[in-house]
DNA sequence: GCAAAAGTGTTACCCGTACACCCATGG
DNA sequence: CCATGGGTGTACGGGTAACACTTTTGC
């Protein structure tokens, strides 16, 4: 089974394996991803999401958190979790190299100091990306999209403690649609993701009732509503892991 | 970007990226998976799943498909898709081999021809299986059981043609549990994704009403009831992509 | 007292499960 | 006419969205 491949013919000059990183945000009530405007050819001027090569002496996950590390403070990185793979043979010029493609996460009250060539790109109006970044930065939010609904993903985007008003800013900009408070404090409460801190946040200069704080009851992910139709016979209402 | 990862150190002899199918069947009344025998070490006398090495000139979905046509008749797999990557350093011994790992399905009635070190395995009850394999084909099963509950990729598993029986066996054998088959129709039926071919199926000798005969609408994947709690204001009911 | 913001109660509706009941055929 | 397997009708419960209503603050 082993044995390296080599390359086809001569085009190739460079073959390897790389991680990238589509590193999401909610900024300012828009959900934005962590890009670097590429200073070289190819692609030169256009935004790249962050990454690198793999080592040998490290699984593509170890490999995706030191690339990060680079870029920001890698405790401000909440979660990561694999997208896939994108192995389109020419998907960069001239090499022959095969990205694994993950998610990142920051809570919204981070702040990490970045380099002078990255910014936070909103999602929703990205700038020229390189190569087939674009795609990566698809996937990510569908994946984002689809866990918010049936996962407690949402630990990942929230400061540590929050008002149920600012919780539900957080979900209308990675949703992408507004979101109803009420309805987000009962689905999340009855899930046992959402409990109480026991303080209050004062209300602003116009007034107002002050708003409790709650924070997340776990900060590593959790399905906690799978969508299981088809289950056991005698199992009742949807299956939710303890 | 571009340049070739060097091996770290003298250890690893060969480098490179793989690709590897869990091809999972349901074989009387029972989930299978394809593997081989291994003849030689490391390893020798496991269990593995059919892959090999990626090339220069295709992607991995690519790659899997033509590794998975020395096996077994293409057109008996119904659907193929990526299930992420395995990168340990050292998943496999004395190389630095990283495995795109995919699921593939094929329909109940297909029997195609394999090697002689080849079989379909029982998922419940896998002999020793080579390197991660076993990793893989667990990923493969929850990645299967999940989309059965919301796409309708059970066109996979099924012939082109039959009866809600039949359909309840396949169903059953690939979640493991007992299915009942009025709520299989029914809830097929609803999301669109049977249909009456207009035939019956005559009864057995022990009598018995003739059954009707029905199949796929479509034979291609598609999310049918996709989980999207804190939808947006206005849908009514599940969010149904039309 | 009034406006503003937070939080609770209530209702309507969708969906899947369970189970009773009817249908069609062979012996 | 009875056993066997196929198919339909109906009741129940769980869960979310929508919205009216109450609570608590600043001015």
């Amino acid at each position: 089974m082993p044995g390296t491949t080599p390359p086809l013919g001569g085009r190739h000059v460079a073959t390897g394996h790389e991680v990238l990183a589509a590193v999401l945000q909610v900024r300012d009530g828009r959900l934005r991803v962590l890009a670097w405007q590429r200073g070289i050819a190819p692609d030169e001027g256009r935004w790249a999401l962050p990454g690198g090569h793999l080592r040998d002496d490290e699984d593509v996950e170890e490999s995706v958190r030191r690339q990060l590390a680079e870029k920001v403070d890698l405790s401000d990185v909440a979660h990561v979790e694999q997208l896939g793979v994108f192995s389109a043979p020419h998907r960069v010029p001239d090499a022959r190299i095969v990205a694994t493609a993950f998610l990142g996460l920051v809570p919204s009250d981070a702040d990490p100091a970045v380099p002078d060539d990255t910014a936070w790109q909103p999602v929703d109006a990205l700038p020229p990306t390189a190569f087939d970044h674009a795609a990566i930065v698809d996937d990510a939010l569908d994946r984002l999209r689809a866990k918010l609904s049936y996962t407690n993903i949402g630990f990942a985007l929230a400061p540590a403690e929050f008002t149920v008003s600012a919780l539900r800013e957080i979900y209308a900009g990675a949703l992408g649609h507004p979101v109803s408070a009420t309805n987000l404090q009962r689905v999340l409460t009855r899930r046992g993701q959402l409990e109480p801190t026991g303080a209050v946040s004062p209300p602003g200069p116009a007034g107002g009732r002050p708003a409790a704080l709650f924070r997340f009851t776990r900060r590593t992910l959790r399905v906690t509503d799978a969508f299981a139709v088809l289950r056991p016979p005698g199992e009742v209402g949807r299956a939710v892991v303890p």
